[in-house]
DNA sequence: TTGTATGCGTTATCAG
DNA sequence: CTGATAACGCATACAA
């Protein structure tokens, strides 16, 4: 910029002005500055912009596992709102691990991320301490944090599952097997809960072998399932608490010559773009990424835009049953 | 820093030489150091830390479309080697849009990201220039560019797609319609190749009624399998050039009320977590997605670690044909 | 309207 | 082993 300003015979000031397009700068001085721009190839430094005006315009972005199609699609539309509004998105990926996210956002902190938009893992006082300390805006995706006093947007999880139960008990299933992930996360336990609260109300027992602990991934999808499926009084139905889970019992299904749904029922949290393709269907809750998305990027917008009340803003959305073929009327 | 300077009763430069781990301070100043840092809450400054010694350690990402699962893979492993090796990634999706392209990789370039990772859209002399004038490492993913010399890692497409479309042959089809990306990508024009020489090679005429252009989109996909599908001497085989094409053609099938693989045979390029758990069981080329981003990881690591040739490594790698359930014999 | 000087938080060079 | 000081590239208050 000082060679542009050199080359221009213009001061360094003038040239900012120019760039900035803030000051009234002369016809003829804008030809000279656009000349020399052009002939120095000159390209502003956004790091040293950044360090004078205190802003990146870039915000910081972790989720638990991007291949999980939720998060891709989440992050996916984040991206792009963000694109179209002039910043950049750091993406991590903490794998489900508390080390790993809690690093991470040190590291996403000390570049100056303007923002910070977490689907948080675990729930420890670091978490808490670590967003508590954080002088930048903080949103929170599909989990929330106990403690923590931020602007959201979460999925009511408790009555979405509580649907989806409803419904496989409408169809005449009693034995139901449940595949959790780690309930030390919020959205795991809501979901447990309408699971729970969906049997109960329809005067089912949930016995303990029914339900098993997962930790999001597809091979503990499949053990979980293969567990269920050797249960002496084996149950008719199963729903994953997620997707990489579903697949993992879906092999479980497949390995033990079981088909779906003729020998057994299945549902999951969180639709897929093939699931209306492929047989069997699979029947499925779909949460609204796209509103996730972008009101977590308009909450971050807002916030950042100074247009935003000083007390959180969490906004609940609602999971949309998609009735497809996987699951069939239970056989006595 | 100036602060903890103060409480510490040290200058700056000792806290500077302290957090880096540098020069040797002793073991007292230490101590006070190490508490003042804890009262003040101390963090270091990542941004004039870049401004002065010229490094972000963050790499900067494009890609087409996230929600491709091939690129979500890429992605995927991209970011967690350089998460291992210290690095942020920038993430920015192109939407196969060029002036998106340049955009995004000027914002990257003006916040000075240590390399670049393109996987890279349309095939125009701006990106040249951009790329050129570039004074980072860049490594092409994916896509190729005529005119650019760069790092890159490739796989070789004519040979897969040859391998597919060959063993559709060998099931006995004749008519097997293709259904293209934009030829302004290389990837596709090899893959197109592919298939004109398994086609030439048995033999058989490719006719351009066969031969569908998509714009790499699920509805690109769709529209193109009517096409083909509508036609008098309707294929009896259908080869996507990528995934969310093959989604759209499987939608085609579904409303025409026409089976897999009973009616027409499918495959398609890219494979994905389902493909072995849903049915039909999809054929497909499966690219080493975790090579791929390692590899890509790797160069760009050499690079930057200064222990890199000066020419331009290009490494490519080989498809693998995963044969399933949704090519049958074909019926005469 | 345009130029000069200062500081953003670091690191690095050089004296002490 | 430690302290003062000059950059890094930019924006801005203030002076001209």
């Amino acid at each position: 910029m000082i060679d542009v300003a050199q080359s221009a015979g213009v001061s360094i000031a003038t040239v900012s002005a120019f760039v900035n397009g803030s000051a009234n700068v002369s016809a003829e001085l804008r030809q000279r500055i656009e000349t020399a721009i052009r002939d120095i190839g000159y390209k502003r430094n956004a790091i040293a912009r950044s360090l004078k005006m205190g802003t990146t315009h870039t915000i910081g972005l972790t989720v638990p596992h991007i291949t999980n199609p939720f998060f891709t699609e989440v992050v996916s539309v984040i991206q792009q709102a963000f694109d179209r509004a002039g910043y950049a998105v750091m993406l991590f990926c903490t794998d489900e691990h508390l080390h790993n996210q809690d690093d991470q956002i040190g590291l996403l902190l000390d570049r100056m991320v303007d923002g910070l938009i977490v689907a948080r893992v675990g729930d420890d006082a670091k978490f808490r301490e670590i967003i508590g300390g954080a002088s930048v805006p903080v949103v929170l995706i599909d989990r929330l944090c106990r403690g923590v006093e931020t602007d959201a947007v979460v999925l009511d999880n408790r009555q979405a599952v509580f649907e989806a139960i409803s419904y496989m008990i409408g169809l005449g299933h009693r034995r139901i097997g449940y595949i959790s992930g780690d309930v030390d996360v919020s959205t795991i336990r809501e979901r447990g809960e309408g699971y729970r609260r969906a049997m109960e109300a329809a005067g089912l027992a949930v016995s303990d072998e029914l339900v098993r602990l997962g930790d999001f991934h597809e091979a503990d999808g499949y053990r979980a399932a293969m567990q269920l499926l050797m249960l002496p009084d084996r149950p008719t139905a199963i729903f994953s608490a997620n997707n990489p889970m579903v697949v993992g019992a879906m092999k479980a299904l497949r390995d033990l010559g079981l088909t779906c749904p003729d020998d057994i029922s299945v549902a999951c949290f969180d639709d897929f773009a093939w699931a209306d393709v492929f047989q069997p269907q699979m029947t499925t809750i779909a949460q609204p990424v796209q509103a996730i998305g972008e009101q977590a990027a308009r909450l971050m917008l807002d916030r950042l835009g100074g247009k935003a009340p000083a007390e959180p803003r969490v906004v609940t959305l609602r999971g949309r049953l998609m009735i497809r073929n996987s699951c069939a009327p239970a056989r006595r």
